[in-house]
RNA sequence: GGGCGGUUAGCUCAGCUGGUCAGAGCGCCUGCCUUACAAGCAGGAGGUCCGCGGUUCGAGCCCGCGACCGCCCACCA
C-alpha cells in the first residue's frame, strides 16, 4: 500500500477482484461438519436455474443470505452456504430448443436421448455462469461442493420420494381435468396458472331446443366452441322458472345429441338465464358437476389446442378460437344465437408460455396433499417454523388449508423422468427399470418444482445419513421472495417432515421485491431490467432511468449496501441513491482509515486494546459498543434496511464527522508521543471493531482496510464478529458529547446567519453547564475562543450577542469579524420563535385537561421546556 | 368476489406499545480546496403526514367511511 497518499478513493474495480481471489484461495467457503448441532450454521441458496443470469432479484437475496453466512461465520460457526442449480425443466428444454431452431433441427428430429445430450452440452457451456455472477457479488457460497437437481444421487432421492409416494398412496394416475398448456403442450399446476383480469369476450345466449318439441331453454356462454363437447343443461333446483322442465332433454343444436336438464346448486340463478350448459370435458366446474352427476366426459379441443374428430368434420382441425367463429356463424343461420355482450372477466393464462390456459381432461400424476399439508401447517402455527415478516406465515397457512392435489407430470424431455413402467396391463413404479423384456417407461418428467421440494436435504445427501446430513440439516434460515412461497418453500416443508423427519430450516425471510425506478416490475423484456452487474461494474443505464449514460462502476460493496438499504418488508422501487450512498460510505471508510494510517505513520503500532484518555474517547468506545449490539440485533431480527443504514450514520456521522474531527489536534507531530500512543492505540480498537461490525455488509472494502491497519493477521472474513463490551459503555460520555455537539451545531449555524467570515475565530466567553471536559473541543469545531481572545485582537471587548446552546450560553464579544446589525437580526428571528413556542407550552399547560390526566411525567417534562425556553429568552 | 399492504419534504423511504416525531439519503440553495475524502466539509430552505368524520387532555400513529395505487387468493357460465 505504498499508494495510500495519492489514492484519494476507494476504487472497488481493483480491490474488490484481488480480495475475492483471496477469499476463494483459502477455502473458508467450505465447512466440514463438527461434532454438535449449534456449531453449524447453514443455509441452502435457492437454486437458480441453470438458464440464469444474475438478476436484481438474486442480488438482494444473494446479499441478505451472504450477511447472515458472514455474520455466523464471524461468530464462529461451521457455515455451509449450500450452493447448487435447479435443471428448470421447462424453462432449460425452451432454451436448448431455441438453439436447435437456430441450427435448422429440433427436439423430436434428435429424439430424446440425443435431446438430453445436447442439453447437458449446453449446461456445461452456459450453466456456470450465473455462479460465477454470484461471486462477484462477493457471496460467500460453498463453491467447492456444487449441487445439481440431476446429479445422480440427487435423482435417486427424487425417485425414493416418488416411489414412496406412490406406495404410500399418495401419488397415482388419474383422468382428470387439468391446466393444460397449448403452448408448451404440457399439464402446468395450479400455481403455474395466472388469472388475468380484465379480459374482454362477448357473452352469448344460445337457444337449447326442447326435445319435446315444446320450448326452447336458452344458456349464456363466453365459449361457445364448447358446446360441442355439451353432456347436460343445469339448473339450480330451487328455480322454479325451471322446475317444471327437469328431467326433459333438450336437443344439442349443430350436434343433435341430447342433453339431460339437471339440477345442481352451483347453477346461479341470478346469472344470465339461470341455465348453465354443461362441458365437463372443457371446464373445471362443469367437470366437477359432470361427476356429482355421472355425467358422459367428451373432448373436442386437443392438447394441440385444435378441435379434434369428436368435434365434427366441420370444426375438426379448427383453432378454437376459429371454431367459435364457425360455431357462431353456424348458430345465427339457425336462429340459435338470442344475444350477445360484451363481457369483462377473468381468464386463465399460462405462466410458463403466456398462452390461453386451455382446460380438458389428460391423463397424468397426481399427488394428493391434504395429509401431507396438515404437519406444514402446523410447524409454522407451532412456532417451529417462523416466517418473516409474520403477514407471509397467514398467507402460508391460508394455502395450504386449501390445497388441492398437485398435477406433478409434464410432458417435457428434461427432467425426472417418471419411475413408471407400463408392459400391457401391467404397471411397474421402483426407483429402477424392471427386469423382463417389453416395459416401457412413462415419457413424462416430474415438475420442477418436486424435485425442488427436496432441496435442503437432498444436497445433504439424503436419504443416506451423511456426517454432512447430520451437521448441517435442518438449515436455519431460507431467504426467498414472496413469489415462490406455494412453490417452493410449502413443498419444502412438507417434503422436509415427511421424508427428513425435520422442518427444513427455522426461519423463512421472505423479502422484498425491488420494482422498477417508475414502479413497475422488473423484466428484461419490459425493458425494465436492471443489471446487478452493470451496477458493480459500469454498463449501460436501461431505458427504466430518466438520466441516461452509463452507471458508474460502483463496486459490490456499493450494491449490497444499496439492496440492504433499499430492502423492506414490503416492495420497493429501485433507488440508485442507495447503492451510491453504499459506494459513499466504502469511499469514506477508506479515507478514514487512510487518514489514521497516514497521520499515525511509524507510531501506529497499536496496543493490547483502546486506551482512552479523554471524553470523546470514553464517548466513541460507547457508541462503538451501541452500534455492535444494534447491528446484530437487526442482522439476526432479518431488519436489514436498518443495519445496513445504522451503520452508515455511525461511521459517516460519529467516527468520522465528530470523532475524526474532534481528535484531529490530537495527532499533530508535536503532540505528546505517549498520548499520541495512546489515541492510536484507542483508534486502532475502534477502526477494527468498525470493520468487522460492517464486514457482512460491505465485505471488500472492510477486509481491504483490514489488511492496512498493523497487527491484522489473518483474513477479515474468518475473524471474530465484536460483540458489544458493557463495561466501555458510557452514558456520561455520550450525554457530554450529545451536548458539545448540539453546541457546536448552533454555534455553526450561528456564524453562518450572521455572515461570519469561514476561517476567523470568534471571541466569546462560555457560561453554560456541561462542557467542563468539552469546552475546547465545542471552541475548535465551531471556531470560537472562549477565552474572549480571538485573533488575539485582546480580551475584554464588549458583549455584542449572546447564543443560547444546551445547558447556557456563548456570549459573544465585538470583534472585526461579526456583523452586528446580522447579529441583532438573528437574535430577533430566534426571540419570536421562542416566544412562539412558549405560548404553546404555556396553553398546553393552562389546559386542565392535560394537566390533570396526562401521565406526570409528560406534564413535568413540558413544564420544564417552558422554563428552559424562558430562560432562554431572558439571556438573548 | 374475498384478503393483504401502501398513500409522510421535489424523488426514494424511516417513523416502536398515541405525548421534543415531523426525520434520513438524494436533489436544491448558500459558503468553504479547514494538514483523510470536492464522489468532500459546513450551513440552509422545503411537508394541510391522501380526504372526511370520530375516540382522546393530546393522533402520521387508534376507530369508521371514502379515494387512489400495488399485490395475493378465488370455480358466476
Amino acid at each position: 500500500m505504498g499508494d495510500l497518499h495519492e489514492r484519494t478513493r476507494f476504487e472497488p474495480a481493483e480491490v474488490e477482484p484481488r480480495i475475492l481471489a483471496r477469499w476463494l484461495q483459502d477455502g473458508f467457503v467450505h465447512a466440514e461438519p463438527g461434532a454438535t448441532a449449534e456449531q453449524h450454521f447453514s443455509i441452502a441458496v435457492p437454486p437458480p436455474n441453470v438458464t440464469g443470469a444474475l438478476h436484481m432479484g438474486h442480488a438482494l437475496n444473494g446479499t441478505i443470505q451472504d450477511v447472515l453466512v458472514r455474520t455466523n461465520r464471524m461468530r464462529g460457526r461451521r457455515t455451509k452456504w449450500i450452493l447448487g442449480t435447479d435443471h428448470a425443466g421447462i424453462a432449460t428444454q425452451r432454451q436448448v430448443e431455441k438453439l436447435l431452431e437456430s441450427e435448422g433441427t429440433s427436439r423430436t428430429q434428435l429424439g430424446r436421448e440425443q435431446f438430453a445430450e445436447r442439453v447437458w452440452e449446453w449446461r456445461a457451456k452456459y450453466g456456470g455462469q450465473i455462479i460465477e455472477q454470484f461471486k462477484r457479488l462477493g457471496a460467500t457460497l460453498d463453491y467447492e461442493d456444487e449441487r445439481f437437481t440431476l446429479d445422480p444421487q440427487y435423482v435417486q432421492a427424487v425417485l425414493k420420494v416418488f416411489v414412496d409416494l406412490y406406495e404410500q398412496g399418495l401419488i397415482y394416475r388419474d383422468n382428470y381435468m387439468v391446466n393444460w398448456d397449448p403452448g408448451l403442450r404440457s399439464a402446468i399446476s395450479d400455481l403455474e396458472v395466472e388469472e388475468r383480469e380484465g379480459v374482454a369476450d362477448t357473452l352469448y345466449s344460445i337457444a337449447y331446443p326442447l326435445a319435446s318439441g315444446d320450448g326452447e331453454l336458452v344458456v349464456a356462454t363466453v365459449r361457445p366452441e364448447t358446446m360441442l363437447a355439451d353432456t347436460a343443461v343445469a339448473v339450480h333446483p330451487e328455480d322454479e322458472r325451471y322446475a317444471h322442465l327437469v328431467g326433459q332433454e333438450v336437443v344439442l343444436p349443430l350436434v343433435g345429441r341430447r342433453l339431460t336438464i339437471i339440477t345442481d346448486d352451483y347453477v346461479k340463478t341470478d346469472f344470465g338465464t339461470g341455465a348453465l350448459k354443461i362441458t365437463p370435458g372443457h371446464d373445471p366446474n362443469d367437470f366437477e358437476i359432470g361427476r356429482r352427476h355421472g355425467l358422459g366426459e367428451i373432448g373436442v379441443i386437443g392438447e394441440d389446442g385444435l378441435m379434434n374428430a369428436a368435434a365434427g368434420e366441420r370444426y375438426a382441425g379448427l383453432t378454437a378460437l376459429d371454431a367459435r367463429e364457425r360455431v357462431v356463424a353456424d348458430l345465427e343461420q339457425l336462429g340459435a344465437i338470442r344475444g350477445r355482450e360484451e363481457y369483462v372477466h377473468t381468464v386463465p393464462f399460462s405462466q410458463r408460455s403466456g398462452e390461453r390456459v386451455e382446460p380438458l381432461i389428460s391423463l397424468q400424476w397426481f399427488m394428493r396433499m391434504d395429509e401431507l399439508a396438515a404437519p406444514a401447517i402446523d410447524a409454522v402455527r407451532f412456532g417451529h417454523v417462523k416466517i418473516h415478516p409474520e403477514s407471509q406465515s397467514r398467507r402460508y397457512v391460508d394455502w395450504l388449508q386449501n390445497i388441492r392435489p398437485w398435477c406433478i407430470s409434464r410432458q417435457l424431455w428434461w427432467g425426472h423422468q417418471i419411475p413408471v413402467w407400463y408392459r400391457d396391463e401391467e404397471t411397474y413404479v421402483g426407483a429402477a427399470a424392471p427386469a423382463g423384456d417389453g416395459w416401457e417407461q412413462d415419457p413424462d418428467v416430474l415438475d420442477t418444482w418436486f424435485s425442488s421440494a427436496l432441496w435442503p436435504f437432498a444436497t445433504l445427501g439424503w436419504p443416506e445419513p451423511t456426517p454432512e446430513l447430520q451437521a448441517f440439516f435442518p438449515t436455519d434460515v431460507l431467504s426467498t421472495g414472496r413469489d415462490i412461497l406455494f412453490l417452493w418453500v410449502a413443498r419444502m416443508v412438507m417434503m422436509g417432515l415427511r421424508f427428513a423427519d425435520d422442518i427444513p430450516f427455522e426461519h423463512v425471510y421472505v423479502h422484498s421485491i425491488i420494482q422498477a425506478p417508475d414502479g413497475r416490475r422488473m423484466s428484461k423484456s419490459l425493458g425494465t431490467g436492471i443489471d446487478p452487474l452493470a451496477l458493480i461494474e459500469g454498463g449501460p443505464r436501461p431505458p427504466v432511468f430518466t438520466q441516461g449514460g452509463d452507471f458508474p462502476a460502483y463496486g459490490a460493496d456499493a450494491v449490497r449496501f444499496g439492496l440492504l438499504a433499499m430492502s423492506s418488508t414490503q416492495d420497493v422501487r429501485f433507488s440508485e441513491e442507495k447503492v451510491a450512498q453504499g459506494q459513499a460510505l466504502a469511499n469514506k471508510l477508506y479515507n478514514a482509515t487512510r487518514f489514521v494510517v497516514l497521520r499515525m505513520g511509524e507510531d501506529f503500532a497499536g496496543g493490547d486494546g483502546p486506551q482512552p484518555r479523554t471524553v470523546e474517547d470514553r464517548w466513541i468506545l460507547s457508541r462503538l459498543q451501541a452500534i455492535k449490539a444494534d447491528t446484530q440485533a437487526r442482522v439476526d431480527g432479518f431488519d436489514f434496511a436498518k443495519g445496513a443504514l445504522g451503520l452508515y450514520d455511525f461511521i459517516y456521522g460519529e467516527l468520522c464527522d465528530w470523532y475524526l474531527e474532534t481528535v484531529k489536534p490530537r495527532l499533530a507531530d508535536d503532540a505528546d508521543p505517549a498520548e499520541r500512543a495512546a489515541l492510536g492505540a484507542t483508534l486502532l480498537h475502534v477502526l477494527r471493531e468498525t470493520l468487522a461490525t460492517a464486514h457482512p455488509v460491505i465485505p471488500f472494502v472492510t477486509e481491504e482496510l483490514w489488511d492496512l491497519l498493523p497487527g491484522s493477521d489473518g483474513m477479515l472474513a474468518t475473524g471474530a464478529l465484536p460483540l458489544a463490551d458493557a463495561a466501555l459503555s458510557d452514558p456520561a460520555a455520550e450525554a457530554a458529547m450529545e451536548r458539545a455537539i448540539e453546541a457546536v451545531r448552533v454555534l455553526r449555524g450561528w456564524r453562518d446567519s450572521v455572515g461570519v467570515r469561514p476561517g476567523a475565530v470568534i471571541p466569546a466567553l462560555l457560561s453554560a453547564d456541561g462542557y467542563e471536559a468539552t469546552a475546547d473541543r465545542v471552541g475548535a469545531l465551531a471556531r470560537f475562543a472562549f477565552d474572549g481572545d480571538g485573533d488575539g485582537t485582546g480580551a475584554g471587548a464588549a458583549e455584542v450577542a449572546s447564543v443560547a446552546i444546551p445547558g447556557g450560553t456563548v456570549t459573544v464579544l465585538e470583534s472585526g469579524d461579526v456583523d452586528l446589525g446580522a447579529a441583532e437580526r438573528r437574535l430577533e428571528q430566534r426571540r419570536a420563535t421562542l416566544r412562539d413556542e412558549i405560548a404553546r407550552a404555556d396553553r398546553k399547560l393552562c389546559n386542565a385537561g392535560f394537566v390533570a390526566k396526562a401521565p406526570p411525567a409528560v406534564v413535568q417534562a413540558e413544564r420544564a421546556k417552558l422554563e428552559r425556553l424562558r430562560a432562554e429568552l431572558e439571556a438573548v
